[in-house]
RNA sequence: GGGGAGGUUCCCGAGCGGUCAAAGGGAACAGACUGUAAAUCUGUCGGCGGAGCCUUCGGAGGUUCGAAUCCUCCCCUCCCCA
């Protein structure tokens, strides 16, 4: 990525621009200095997962044009929650969690951000938020603000029906006094933020300029779904987490490489820091050219996250279950991706062991299923052998009261497919 | 605090004494078709070694041969009024 360009254009043409206060002095701001802006990232978890990323990748663009971000771990609004976007009441965390949260949060972050020599920091606002005096804050911020105003949020006009709490409605308050602080500490003087904060970063940009006199700026990103209308990360097991101990880098590939053909080029753009134009010159693709541009995305995000290493064992597990892939040269030419070389290796599929002596007895396939954690029940073990979903070593079961022993094995293990998409290997020793 | 509505299986949502493991839709899963895609069609979708049985309809009791359905108390949510 270049410098020289404005970093607007850049976030621009990748889809990273919902609204923008003030568009046209941003861009000028942006294009002239080394601006110090802030996202808050929400420490509900101890891992962020696929939905943080758009802000985060949001960053990291930032920063290689030379902006400073800070990542503020709401430590201090995280114990009151936003009650944006949300029908009910968040749980509330301790302090405890919330540090705890907080550290593996900014290792998670230090995949896409540079924190060296203070280029990105992370700042807990609880610095700030946990000593406040009510009485103070509510003459010196409270004053600033309009509970007319207010109310005519879409978003605290939506929870008009279903009930808000005053501990919710003051959420704004803070992370209006959030960015106001930053300002005055960091000399900070953007807020980025999903659409759904909009108002929240506007109150902190005009209580910036009430107070101070000053510009401080909003700017949104979109508010990402798949082309199904799925929230972004979601899977059968939940969310799509960062955290390798939560999602293995082979589940985490594989969730990139089963887009929607429609959301691959979007992916592109938004999820890898390719450049643009290679990601636009792909033109429409066909047939197998959209594996070719999973198999980058799935590529690129899964190296960004987890590191090329794990990239690497994912993309050979991956290849070694469903069969190799050659990507040529000319295909967005700046992916590292392992073009044709890649050694095939499924030690990195999921899989098990179980002892030869207990195999030698024999033992039930629906018990061995349910063993591994591969069905919930015995009843969905056997549903699936009845509905043709299960394969041994290749051969479709068809009777769900089959026995797996010994004669099960080939070359030592034991392959379990369900559906076409689920591959599991059982070692035997 | 007063008045009203309501809490059903992952979600929405019927059911209002037996025929209810509970309609319908969505999600999800499997099969066919494919490209580890989408769409479509078919099937499945509480648990248990198919029948039978067991556990479910906010919670606890009760009425009844029999309750998700009736009664009592409790908890929770929403609306209107204060």
């Amino acid at each position: 990525m270049v410098k020289s360009r404005n970093v607007i254009d850049e976030l621009k043409r990748r889809g990273f621009v919902q609204q923008e206060t003030d568009p046209e002095k941003l861009y000028e701001l942006l294009g002239n200095e080394s601006v110090t802006f802030y996202v808050g990232i929400d420490p509900t978890a101890d891992s962020l997962h696929a939905g943080h990323l758009l802000p985060v990748m949001g960053m990291a663009i930032m920063q290689r044009y030379g902006h400073r971000p800070i990542a503020i771990v709401g430590g201090g609004t995280a114990m009151v929650g936003d009650p944006s976007g949300k029908t009910e009441m968040r749980k509330m965390l301790t302090r405890e969690q919330i540090v705890e949260n907080s550290r593996k949060i900014k290792l998670q972050l230090a995949r896409y951000l540079d924190f060296s020599a203070d280029k990105a920091l992370l700042v807990d606002n609880y610095e700030w938020l946990g000593k406040l005096n009510y009485i103070d804050f509510l003459r010196d911020i409270g004053r600033h603000f309009s509970v007319n105003k207010m109310l005519t949020y879409e978003t605290y006009k939506r929870r008009m029906e279903t009930g808000l709490s005053f501990l919710e409605f003051n959420y704004q308050l803070l992370q209006a006094y959030d960015f106001y602080m930053l300002y005055k500490n960091y000399n900070c003087r953007l807020q980025m933020g999903g659409d759904d904060q909009w108002a929240n970063i506007l109150a902190g940009a005009d209580l910036i300029r009430r107070i101070e006199g000053a510009d401080a700026y909003g700017h949104t990103f979109p508010l990402l779904t798949t082309a199904t209308g799925a929230k972004m990360g979601k899977t059968e097991a939940g969310a799509l987490w960062l955290d390798p101990e939560k999602t293995s880098p082979y589940d985490y590939y594989q969730y990139w490489v089963n887009v929607d053909d429609r959301d691959v080029k979007r992916f592109l753009l938004l999820y890898t820091l390719l450049p643009a134009e290679e990601i636009e010159e792909l033109g429409d693709l066909h047939d197998r050219e959209y594996n070719i541009a999973k198999t980058i995305l799935a590529w690129e995000a899964t190296q960004l996250t987890h590191g090329r290493q794990a990239a690497q064992e994912a993309m050979s597990a991956a290849m070694a279950a469903f069969g190799k892939r050659e990507i040529p040269e000319s295909f967005i030419p700046s992916s590292t991706v392992p073009r044709a070389a890649l050694q095939i290796d499924d030690t990195n599929v999921p899989g098990g062991e179980i002892s030869s002596s207990e195999l030698a007895g024999g033992i039930q396939l629906v018990e061995l299923m349910q063993r591994f954690d591969l069905v919930k029940s015995r009843s969905e073990a056997r549903r699936l052998i009845h509905q043709g979903g299960v394969n041994i070593n290749n051969e479709r079961i068809q009777d769900s009261e089959q026995m797996i022993d010994g004669r099960s094995t080939n070359q030592g293990r034991i392959e379990i497919r369900l559906g076409k998409k689920k591959y599991f290997y059982i070692n035997v020793h």
